[in-house]
DNA sequence: AGTTGGACCTGACTGC
DNA sequence: TGCAGTCAGGTCCAAC
């Protein structure tokens, strides 16, 4: 599922390819994920003609910007494809969004399960819109720092593993780093996140920033029912050392892998020897 | 305010 | 073989 080091990986690919680009025509289908404004109808006469001027990520989002100050704010949910094709090239039903630009590309947003959508606010800076004025900072910006950390998680009694998924207290992480990032802290992911201590924030800040280089490095991770794909059709490469594998053997140690169950069938991963 | 849990959605998988 | 049931999870929303 698409979290930052996926959408990173989906900006750098699109930004070679659309930016300067004009879009011609709009083709929408299920209009369930237009979010803002909500009709076909809006989302042309915001889209059309208009030249992309740079696309670039937020949290787990891809933020387009447009030449009429207007910005386009695309969330993958958990099964969101972009991909520029050929106009010509054949599409599914799960595709929802084609923007037709002025070299015969299209620009297509595929998301079978619906829980991507598309934005469009007016504006040039994403973090003033109502979808990320609450936002977090980025992990990989110098906000991110352990005393800030320290700060931020301060008298929370919430699980480690969930706080870190809280787009208001870092953004971009959701399950498979929120696991990979505790394992490589060796903090447990059922701790109580104020309950840290000062070493432990430092670890905390560390391993958020590695797990997050590296995992943009190998271009996302695909697990196993996983279906993330690029904007070139290719599979991630990162490989998570407890997500997704409950009952293997931990990379480290032996030890078989444990899991947590949240509500909704999710699950924290974690090692009982090397996390505590 | 912080926390918990259900709903949304559908492909892939499991079990009878 | 076929069909019902289960699982996965980002985000939003309701309820404690």
């Amino acid at each position: 599922m698409p979290e930052l080091p996926e959408a990173e990986t989906i900006c750098r690919q699109l930004a070679k390819q659309v930016i300067s680009k004009t879009i011609n025509a709009i083709f929408t289908g299920d209009n369930r994920i237009l979010r803002h404004p909500k009709t076909p109808a809006s989302v042309r006469r915001l889209l059309k003609g208009r030249r992309i001027s740079d696309v670039y990520r937020r949290g787990k989002a891809v933020i387009i910007l447009l030449d009429n100050n207007y910005i386009m704010i695309i969330r993958l949910g958990m099964s969101g494809t972009l991909k520029v094709e050929s106009a010509e090239a054949p599409f599914d039903k799960h595709t929802h969004l084609r923007l037709l630009l002025d070299n015969g590309e299209e620009l297509r947003f595929r998301d079978p399960r619906k829980f991507g959508g598309v934005t469009i606010r007016k504006g040039t800076d994403v973090d003033l819109t109502p979808e990320f004025c609450h936002c977090g900072p980025e992990p990989l910006s110098a906000k991110y720092d352990p005393a800030y950390l320290e700060k931020a998680l301060k008298g929370r009694k919430a699980q480690l593993g969930v706080i870190l998924m809280d787009q208001r207290i870092v953004a971009g992480i959701g399950k498979i780093y929120s696991d990979e990032i505790c394992f490589l802290a060796g903090i447990r992911p059922t701790r109580a996140a104020g309950s840290l201590k000062k070493a432990e924030y430092l670890a905390l800040a560390k391993a958020t920033v590695e797990v997050i280089e590296r995992a943009i490095g190998d271009r996302g991770t695909s697990a196993k029912d996983n279906v993330y794909i690029d904007a070139y059709g290719l599979l991630g490469g990162f490989r998570p050392a407890v997500y997704q594998r409950t009952g293997e053997p931990c990379v480290k140690c032996g030890e078989p892998i444990r899991r947590t169950s949240l509500t909704g069938g999710r699950g924290l991963h974690w090692c009982p020897k090397c996390q505590k």
